[in-house]
DNA sequence: GGGCTCGCAGTTC
DNA sequence: TTCCAGAACTGCGAGCCC
């Protein structure tokens, strides 16, 4: 295989990932070369060592399968692709506008807003152990999300790292969503800083409004930020010249509404248009506006094309995938596959060992992969060829699961260990009473100091809420894998439990 | 031998 | 010195039942 570690001498998992706005053009070599040596002999690196060959194992495994098959199989395969293309291609549906939206770079954005002096530096936000996100200015230096921050100070040592504040964030979350509620009451969130939204309905109504009602105004201008906003009372301090102007990153593109430059006055107003465009520059405006955080948007006939759109124009833009086959078709052809949400790194590795990296490539090896990957796999697969996915946004679920976990400095003590595990569970056990919850199933979770991770199970009779019942289930697993280990001790970097409805597989009890 | 349930590892965001 | 947290889903194998 021609992997990575082979041309570079380093494991390719551990590599930089600059599939990531902000990090086009880095000199991966050099990065690459520090994060290597940072890591290089660590617990976790030996682990990511273990994981990678298995990754392997399985590429090969697959090449040999593939070696297997004979050119009447194939042709089969082919027969069947086909059918279940033109099946797939009738449920093509582009009557409806999904838009996904997306904060940049979220959790950075908010603390530069707050402190000022933090926005021309590289910030990122997180802990000397791990990174939840960083600003654009640092990722110049290769420093990402899920990167220890100890390795991101490697990599630039003047980065300022800043607790996350998630009280903070999840405030900031709300006064947006009350935005997106705007367009469609029925809006998917996907985490504090993203969502989906069905704009169909919106736009309908769009097209018949007076100019009154598309017309907003400019609250936040340069050096003086609006009474009303909560954080104002922190900032008396900052200087009346100092730049408080929302604009966080110097090379938006062009397709940015318009921001409120120094020459707009308070009172000043914009008039938007009718079209879908122009109704997502509005609500991007008015977030802007009352957040002083950009966001980004795309647009496109269906869910999974439209996550993609949200991240081609980042920071700060939009994107609009016309509804028509062909356009969706075009924009598709040149898709890499990681860009697709499901594949991640192992995905992406099996499918270039095929010769698969953009979505044409799975167009022309559909057949290939029909017989390689489960059915599941293959017709996603298939489904993301042909530019589909889910033209209408699924009300939200219930929750099928609930789950508290801590990482720890080494802990072998068994009495520690079994206080630890109660601690979580009585974490849990509030949780769950917070959303009136019970479950049948209590799954411990361990991750011994070499990052290798084990859970263990137990499914009971009758649904629990409770801590002490979480915890006799949760205590018996734990003295299992104690007994297990000894004489040596069990070396402990994280604990879990996590209670499941397991009734029916999956199946949330309410009293 | 199929069909089901369950436990667990692994992937992804 | 230091490599997250939380949730969902899939695949696979073992065990059980008919």
């Amino acid at each position: 295989l021609d992997t990575l570690e082979e041309k570079n001498g380093f494991l390719s998992r551990m590599a930089l990932n600059d599939n990531k706005a902000g990090m086009e053009g880095l000199d991966r070599d050099k990065i690459n070369k520090i994060i290597m040596e940072t890591s290089k002999g660590s617990r976790f690196y030996e682990n990511e060592l273990k994981r990678e060959l298995q990754v392997n194992q399985r590429i090969e495994k697959m090449m040999l399968q593939k070696a297997q098959i004979t050119e009447q199989q194939l042709k089969k395969a082919q027969a069947e692709v086909e059918r279940m293309a033109a099946s797939m291609e009738k449920s093509r549906d582009l009557s409806r506008v999904i838009v996904h939206v997306d904060m940049d770079a979220f959790y950075a954005a908010v603390e530069m807003r707050d402190c000022p002096e933090l926005k021309d530096k590289p910030m990122a936000v997180g802990s000397m152990s791990m990174l939840s996100t960083s600003n654009y200015h640092a990722r110049k230096f290769g420093v990402r999300a899920a990167m220890p921050g100890f390795i991101a100070k490697k990599l630039c040592p003047d980065l300022i790292i800043v607790p996350t504040n998630f009280d903070k964030y999840r405030a900031v979350s709300n006064e947006i969503r009350e935005i997106f509620a705007l367009y469609d009451p029925h809006f998917q969130p996907l985490s504090l800083d993203e969502a989906f939204l069905d704009f169909t309905d919106h736009i309908e109504q769009r097209k018949s409004w007076p100019e009154s009602l598309r017309t907003h105004h400019y609250h936040i201008i340069k050096g003086k930020p609006p009474k009303m906003n909560q954080w104002y009372d922190e900032l008396t301090t900052v200087p009346e010249d100092k730049d408080l102007s929302p604009v966080l990153f110097e090379d938006s593109p062009v397709s940015s509404p318009s921001l409120p430059c120094s020459g707009a006055a308070a009172g000043a107003v914009e008039v938007f248009g009718t079209s879908v465009e122009e109704a997502v520059r509005e609500m991007r405006f008015r977030i802007e506006q009352k957040t002083m955080l950009t966001a980004s948007a795309g647009i496109a006939p269906n869910m999974m094309l439209a996550k993609v759109c949200s991240d081609k124009n980042k920071p700060n833009g939009q994107y609009v995938l016309p509804s028509t086959r062909e356009a969706v078709m075009d924009f598709i052809q040149t898709l890499p596959v990681r860009k697709i949400f499901g594949i991640g790194k192992v995905s992406e590795k099996m499918l270039n060992a095929l010769g698969v990296s953009n979505c044409s490539h799975l167009s022309q090896q559909m057949a290939l992969l029909s017989l390689l990957f489960s059915d599941t796999s293959w017709h996603h697969f298939m489904e993301v060829s042909l530019g589909l996915g889910h033209t209408f946004i699924p009300r939200h679920e219930e929750r099928k699961s609930m789950s508290t976990e801590r990482t720890f400095k080494e802990m072998n003590q068994t009495d520690q260990q079994l206080a630890l595990c109660k601690t979580l569970c009585q974490d849990l056990a509030g949780d769950m009473k917070k959303e009136g919850l019970q479950a049948k199933t209590v799954t411990l979770k361990l991750k011994n100091v070499n990052f290798e991770v084990k859970t263990r199970a137990q499914t009971l009779l009758y649904a629990i809420s409770t801590e002490e019942e979480i915890f006799a289930a949760a205590k018996e697993l734990l003295k299992t894998e104690i007994e297990n280990e000894s004489p040596q001790p069990l070396r402990l970097r994280l604990m879990a439990n996590n209670s499941e409805a397991a009734c029916e597989r999956f199946f949330i009890f309410r009293p």
